[in-house]
DNA sequence: AACACGGGGAC
DNA sequence: GTCCCAGTGTT
């Protein structure tokens, strides 16, 4: 029996439930791929809930404020996807009259899709003759056929579309391909697979060789940047209103359009005395507050690439500062996880 | 070709 | 701690 027989007898029956399973609308498919990007199912799957709820349709999403878009993404990560999806949602109503595009090319222009997305959506919905070349897929393709070139390489990138292409079955590539990723995720898992009751070990490459353990193989990424962030959270009253300031993040760099405190960053931890000198700059304004430090141990927060060694600075402001935000609003704004975590220990203490 | 971009869960 | 997740965009 070919390989792509195999993984569509093995989706038949071990598929899961899943919530864009219902559907081959393309809106809800993308929005589906979009999330699940970089994304573990059980991670993604409340978003998708979430957003479809808010956001019904393209029309839906395309009128709503970026602000509600990112807020619904918060805590979820990689943000440039929701303001992509946003711009995207855009395009589609705007210059397409809100008809989805409907093969691989077409669907290739939109913000955030890029070579594996317009072939899930193409295949899932179309039922385009595309493969789809996810991590999942990587792993199940290096390890059945024994393929050892680097999965992140150029010649390895080039090699296994290549290989996808021709594996793949073309007849129903809408069920192959959600059924080699299925079969990679559930079965064929990256670590401790159970190949005893794997359907496809008596012709596995990797299985027969003893190289499971050692496929796919995987160039070394970057090493990770420390970095020391300094929020100075502000705290005065207006008219009997607490209130604070956070700014929007702009330019390059992590966290584009998401809300924090002024941020001072510094090249190692500093302490009290080096906020107080610095932060009536930061604040724009001279507050002649008291100053403390929220959390004793600075708060290393890590993301794929940087550590952030955190510390969150009080300063209590005798007089009004323009802009300041009521404590009450708080959570309406999206921030990065960093943030909100912050603001649920402070309003313990604060509110 | 290399790097930036989040957060969480499994081990 | 390490690895990796239904990858994309920028330089």
């Amino acid at each position: 029996m070919p390989f792509s027989q195999k993984i569509l007898r093995w989706y038949h029956e071990n598929k899961r439930t899943l919530p864009w399973r219902k559907t081959k609308n393309p809106y809800n498919i993308w929005l589906s791929e979009i999330i699940l990007q970089q994304t573990r199912v059980v991670q993604g799957t409340p978003y998708y809930l979430k957003l479809v709820e808010n956001f019904p349709t393209v029309h839906d999403l395309a009128k709503a404020p970026e602000e509600k878009v990112l807020k619904l993404w918060q805590g979820l990560g990689y943000y440039s996807r929701a303001r992509n999806l946003h711009a995207a949602a855009k395009m589609i109503v705007n210059e397409y009259d809100g008809r989805f595009p409907r093969t691989y090319n077409e669907l290739l222009k939109l913000k955030g899709v890029g070579d594996y997305t317009a072939s899930a959506i193409a295949s899932i919905c179309f039922n385009e003759p595309e493969p789809v070349v996810d991590g999942n897929v990587y792993r199940v393709l290096a390890r059945y056929y024994g393929v050892d070139i680097p999965i992140n390489s150029t010649e390895g990138i080039k090699y296994f579309k290549k290989l996808a292409r021709k594996v793949m079955n073309k007849e129903n590539v809408r069920d192959y391909n959600q059924g080699i990723m299925e079969f990679g995720a559930i079965q064929c898992a990256p670590k401790k697979p159970y190949c005893l009751l794997c359907p496809l070990n008596d012709s596995c490459t990797a299985l027969q060789r003893n190289k499971v353990g050692d496929l796919p193989v995987k160039m070394n990424k970057a090493k990770v940047r420390n970095r020391y962030f300094n929020y100075l959270v502000p705290v005065f009253e207006k008219d009997g209103i607490k209130k604070t300031i956070l700014h929007q993040r702009k330019g390059k760099g992590i966290w584009q359009n998401m809300w924090e405190f002024p941020l001072m960053e510094s090249e190692k931890e500093i302490n009290l005395e080096e906020i107080k000198n610095k932060h009536s700059t930061v604040l724009n304004s001279d507050t002649n507050g008291k100053v403390s430090l929220f959390n004793t141990h600075a708060i290393v927060h890590k993301l794929s690439h940087q550590h952030l060694h955190t510390k969150f600075w009080i300063v209590e402001v005798d007089h009004d500062l323009p802009n300041g935000i009521p404590l009450s609003k708080l959570e309406e704004l999206p921030v990065p996880v960093l943030i909100a975590d912050f603001i649920k220990a402070f309003k313990n203490l604060y509110f």
